[in-house]
DNA sequence: ATACCGACCTGTCAGC
DNA sequence: TGCTGACAGGTCGGTA
């Protein structure tokens, strides 16, 4: 479901709404495909966290956390019990890592509203309002990182054009696999690729390695404005696509190619065309896109 | 290195 | 009212 603007949208919302609060239990449901770290780690991470932020990397949305965890007080003797009555306890830090998948989402309930068919886990705050992870199809993925978490791939809306087109240099795969391809550029996915592509006058097919300089600063632009316009309408939303606050997003109504095959290309009136390519529905306009 | 394809899952919708 | 097949915002691993 979500590709970057909806990841941030969904992480703004999230971050104005839980920020600052902790995470007093936590439930995980039966079904493992989700869970990247053993159910166990997950939960003995988050409970009695503080959530310190609220960010996204590519379309990962990342929890930071702070606070003892529970098996560090476990572990407590009286002697680090009198080294930390002289210096402040060390903070322990831990990040929570949600990808979306294709059909996930995280909402803020309060505890009596009903609990969502496909609802994973469940982790209550100190506010006593719920953090609710639901995915039907379970593409979506949980995971607990002590250390850094490295989501590989630069942020599109933050690399330069230089990094940008050197990204792409001496590559056969076509442009639109190259975009897609997260080890690069963080975040751009299907509906963006296309929309991408079509501002930018590239053929999804066409190689990344004869696109010229010209054209990729082009292209360069072209996904940063996508990607901006999209975030300031709230992401698209195609089918049940809603962000924190339950909110449905309006770029769905921007789109020039994504979900318009057969029907007049906006500039030339050409009609749409719609081709596979790496397993995925592509969308172009064959007169405006070389 | 690259590209294609199926697999992973469930839900929805169009067509018969 | 079914049933079947295609398709869906994403990624991964196998194979040629």
């Amino acid at each position: 479901m979500p590709e970057l603007p909806e990841v941030e949208t969904i992480v703004r919302g999230l971050h104005t709404l839980v920020a600052g609060d902790s995470v007093e239990s936590v439930w995980i449901g039966s079904r493992p495909q989700p869970l990247k770290s053993p159910a166990g780690v997950i939960a003995g991470t988050l409970e009695g966290k503080r959530i310190v932020r609220v960010h996204r990397a590519g379309k990962h949305i990342v929890f930071d956390l702070e606070g003892a965890t529970r098996t560090s007080h476990a572990k407590r003797d009286v002697r680090t019990d009198r080294a930390q009555t002289r210096r402040p306890a060390p903070v322990q830090t831990a990040q929570w890592v949600v990808h979306l998948g294709m059909t996930g989402r995280m909402v803020v309930s309060e505890p009596a509203a009903k609990i969502a068919k496909h609802t994973h886990l469940i982790a209550t705050l100190a506010s006593g309002r719920e953090l609710r992870f639901i995915d039907p199809r379970m593409f979506g993925k949980l995971s607990v990182h002590a250390g850094g978490f490295d989501p590989g791939g630069v942020e599109p809306l933050e690399v330069s054009e230089e990094r940008f087109v050197a990204l792409f240099r001496g590559r056969k795969t076509p442009i639109k696999s190259a975009l897609l391809n997260q080890k690069l550029l963080r975040g751009v996915g299907n509906i963006y690729a296309d929309e991408s592509l079509f501002r930018a006058g590239i053929r999804p097919r066409r190689r990344a390695a004869t696109i010229t300089r010209e054209q990729l600063g082009t292209l360069h632009r072209a996904v940063r404005e996508v990607l901006c316009e999209a975030i300031a309408l709230g992401g698209s939303s195609i089918s049940d696509y809603v962000d924190a606050d339950g909110e449905e997003g309006f770029f769905q109504l921007q789109h020039r190619v994504y979900g318009r095959e057969g029907e007049p290309c906006l500039v030339c009136r050409t009609a749409i065309r719609r081709i596979v390519l790496a397993g995925r529905s592509s969308h172009y306009c064959s007169k405006c896109q070389k």
